[in-house]
DNA sequence: ATTATCTATAGATCTATAGATAATGC
DNA sequence: ATTATCTATAGATCTATAGATAATGC
């Protein structure tokens, strides 16, 4: 049943994946440790001799996503011009709204973080700090301080229209929404803020 | 044990009270409906005599949580000139963020919703529209069209700030959201949308 | 007689641990 | 010999139900 230090690190490795996308999904309280480990190919048991306990892979799980989302972010904006425009738009798509497993983990756990405390909320603000720095490279404004307020309040518009348009029931609506705040936020006034 | 149809009418309003703070608070998976009753000074058993089941009051209590709240955004636009900034302004402030279980339910409960799905969604979907139907009226903008758009980013923005302020650690960070999302969202330019 | 609530419990699921197993790595 | 994983299980908690109890409402 032993396998390799190899293998065994490849297992960790999965099993904090799986975990990012199970719990952007159905949130920290609803997925167990016993079918995370089954979707990670492995048995309940063998979960604690990768981790302490599961706020251990909630915290590293988040930590995981948000890193791996901010270099998605990152791979946006280097390839093209205008890259404001270009990761709002990409961000506030169909797509994105109907994979939460896969999308954006600050709309996904930033609730669950904030109830979760202790070393996931930790995780979490570290993990967000470099998206607030990328954002504020990209968006317009007179002064560093007006940026930084334009990329805080960009960010937090981005991340609010994609939990509406997920939590509405109504296609119509739920497009509305991805639409106005690719509108509001993808090209701002720059005298905005 | 028995008490008066008039009693019992209460403790149920009184159950879908609790059951709306501590959703809030801790999420439709944190918290049971044990605990739940016992906050609300009745028995477990109790409980299946006023609803069906948990996700039964769920929804009942995701209604009631928007309805209430709509209504006090109602009461504070009423109240003075400049809706809008006074809204925003009364909106994003640390009181509001260290108080999910009295404060905003689209806030608190939307990506709760999305994952719940059935009708809690539906009801957070229903209970949604008077808010966007708030902002729009107060909301500037040359066209209906363009108001509804700046409605829909506005509360967008609004939601998103809070959630951010809620899940990080620190302490300036959050009010550094809070700031920047009022100077955004709460007189924004006309010509925005 | 009806019914709102209580006590008690069934059956499922949850986190975490103990001890066995078998393959790796010295 | 060490250790990654497995099987099995402890003990807590979860949703939901059954049946008893006692006060209301006819």
């Amino acid at each position: 049943m032993r396998v390799s230090k190899e293998q065994a690190a490849e297992n960790r490795r999965r099993i904090v994946e799986v975990a990012g996308a199970l719990f952007r999904e159905r949130g920290f309280n609803g997925i167990g440790v016993a079918d995370l480990m089954k979707e990670a190919g492995l048995t309940h048991g063998g979960f604690y001799g990768h981790f302490a306990s599961k706020d251990d892979l909630a915290a590293e799980a988040c930590a995981g996503a948000m890193a791996a989302s901010a270099q998605r972010w990152e791979g946006r904006v280097v390839a093209g011009d205008d890259g404001l425009s270009a990761l709002v738009t990409a961000y506030l798509t169909p797509a994105h709204r109907d994979n939460p497993a896969g999308g954006c983990p600050i709309a996904a756990l930033g609730v669950d973080a904030a109830r979760q405390g202790g070393t996931a909320r930790r995780a979490f603000t570290a993990g967000l700090r470099p998206f607030i720095e990328l954002l504020d490279r990209l968006v317009p404004g007179r002064s560093a301080a007006a940026r930084r307020k334009a990329a805080l309040a960009t960010l937090s518009g981005m991340v609010g229209a994609l939990i509406l348009a997920r939590a509405v029931d109504d296609p119509a609506l739920s497009e509305e929404i991805l639409d106005a705040a690719r509108t509001a936020f993808a090209a701002p006034d720059a005298d905005r803020a």
